[in-house]
DNA sequence: CATGAATGAGCTTTCATTCAT
DNA sequence: GATGAATGAAAGCTCATTCAT
């Protein structure tokens, strides 16, 4: 998420305006969680007075809402750059570790509101609902690459694309999420070297999983 | 007849005074995260009156950092309970990813809290220090395990303990954590059956990665 | 071709759209009070935007002076409906209490704007002055059956109208004004048959009244 | 209502500061109404800070219910004072108009009150209930009055305490309550010499009221 | 030690009013 | 003349923290 000062506000835009409060409120909530975010920072933020960002989403909750749902339509859109047709089973496998692994790395206020939103039991998610925005493109070439391995007799044919996804998620986001407690507990040194050299490992692992007979 | 004689249990209660607070703001920070939290409901949560609770730890931010370290010593004591050394190294491999999995599983409190202290970059964890009380047993349980491992001629040899724990934390971690995301987006049916398969596929995989040559 | 003809309609629909800013602050005015009152509902309830309220009006102040002014313009409007010339003293007095005591029951706005008015210490309505269009034209009625009955020998020769006209109101006040305490205070049913009821018995009293020697 | 300053705060005693607080909020609720009331005034008036209010009241409207039902409550204090017992009939009458035309005109803030629940539709009183605290204590010294007018062969036998209560406040707090409107549009001098004039011609059209047979 | 009482500072939200087109 | 967009100022309410007993 870029953080340089949004452009001047050309003023009496009122959807130029929301999406600069939406911007706002994105920054502010991934970097303060849901208690800690202030409206003011979101107006200071956004360039607007407080009042608009009422006007616009009626109290911090529904601002709330909108910030991580904007969350998801923007990692969505991001998302939609990964192409795999290209690429031979195996590669198109580590080439989406890759990705993923990037993904999170480049995007931390995305991850943070993932970790935001589950602290908080999940409460807005299940009711912003609307899965197709929010839904992970990710899933669907994940089941591409899969029936691809499969039909070529490199994969085995019992796994689940989401639950793979899912293993991939969980390599790649945990060092990102945890970045700090890592570092501080574990001494790592969680750079962009060690986490490439993290990435190719759960490669590996992923695709020597993939390789054994259910 | 001097107050000595009564100075021994006034002690004790003071100890066991701290130790209700401390658990208290344990379930408080927890649940609520760090701006979330009211140092009113520790108080009640604990039974005592808020000066109290300034009087023994000053302010909210130390109160935190006390629960913090609070849940790095009860799960360092709970690790306490695994034991490996009458297992062959698979085996033990495949306890230890159970154990890790049963682990965040029961103790949610303890997920939450690291993603609540990675959420605040770590401020508090990073001077809390105290790396003998911090540091998971686990990482030195995997040590152990893979250097029997290596000495069988199972296991490669160029497997760092610390990244090899890491891994099995991440597999564990995120399907944890991020339950509630991944109930609401994918429709997954995050329970116990479905994590125990999890389990299971990642201690395969984990294996499988150990078992390849470097 | 100069705009000169569309400029009567200009004026109308100016006019028309001032009566309409009126109405809506009458009614939001005796429903909510002068701090209760929100400009918003009163441009919403004319179906006008604020800026136009605005630039008719000036400030909030100045449109509850005029929705104060236009109460009792209304009000005197409909009181010019009253003929008593045709009846005989005693029963024009009945005329008169019935048609106070309906005046008040079909228009309780009017009796909340006065209500309201005064809680202010009648800061507005001194303003407002303009007595030709506040005064009441009851009390030029009463004046005249009071001078016909006199005439008569029928009434005491020794009462001020404007006092007379204030018992008669007093009497009719009350109950509209206070209708919901009454009915949770003394459990009294003020419905139409009690007011009617009420309305007859103050009838009596004040023709007492009138026919007593000073 | 006394409203020279509150002898100077004795600090740390709950019940006290408890009651200066509603003392100023019966003083800021009748003097603005429950929209025009503001509880830093409130919190001015009773020489405490804001959240002591919250503390002990919760929230406007709980503050704005306790001020009413201490308003009955103070009232039906003063009410106690009144003795008719020694009094023939038709000179308890006398007192009783005149006792109840110096009540109010001595609690103006009594008579707001009540003007104020009314304009809100009587939402609180209806929830007060609460009726030995609230009722008024001279409908009693009323229906004793009568009951000893009647058993004396003086006054009429068909009329209701409560009923008859109701012509006597009518008579009584519409002069009071809209003694601004009054002045303003009837030129009347609303004076303690008018006000007495009122209450004695009040007390004569009563008196010929239960004088007359049925 | 222990706590009920109290508060300064700040937070979310509202509202009369104005700007810019 | 008309309005959607915008805001300064303030209101209700909360919270970490301290006082006084």
């Amino acid at each position: 998420m870029t953080s340089h000062k949004i452009s001047r506000p050309r003023k009496r835009d009122a959807e130029a305006t929301k999406q600069r409060i939406l911007q706002a409120a994105l920054e502010e909530f991934s970097t303060h969680g849901h208690s800690g975010a202030r409206v003011d920072r979101v107006a200071e933020g956004a360039g607007v007075s407080k009042p608009m960002i009422y006007e616009y989403f009626g109290d911090k909750d529904t601002i709330y809402a909108a910030a991580l749902r904007e969350a998801y339509v923007r990692i969505r859109q991001a998302e939609k750059h990964l192409d795999l047709d290209a690429l031979p089973p195996e590669a198109a496998i580590r080439e989406l570790v890759r990705f993923t692994m990037n993904h999170f790395r480049r995007n931390p206020w995305f991850v943070s509101m993932l970790a935001i939103e589950n602290l908080r039991g999940g409460q807005t998610i299940r009711q912003v609902g609307d899965a197709p925005l929010i839904q992970s493109v990710l899933v669907e070439r994940v089941g591409e690459v899969l029936k691809r391995g499969i039909g070529a007799g490199l994969f085995r044919d019992d796994i689940d694309p989401v639950d793979f996804y899912v293993f991939i998620a969980s390599l790649c986001y945990f060092p990102i999420s945890n970045t700090h407690t890592l570092k501080a507990v574990f001494k790592l040194p969680v750079d962009d070297a060690w986490l490439d050299k993290r990435s190719a490992d759960a490669t590996e692992m992923l695709l020597g999983f993939l390789r054994q007979a259910p």
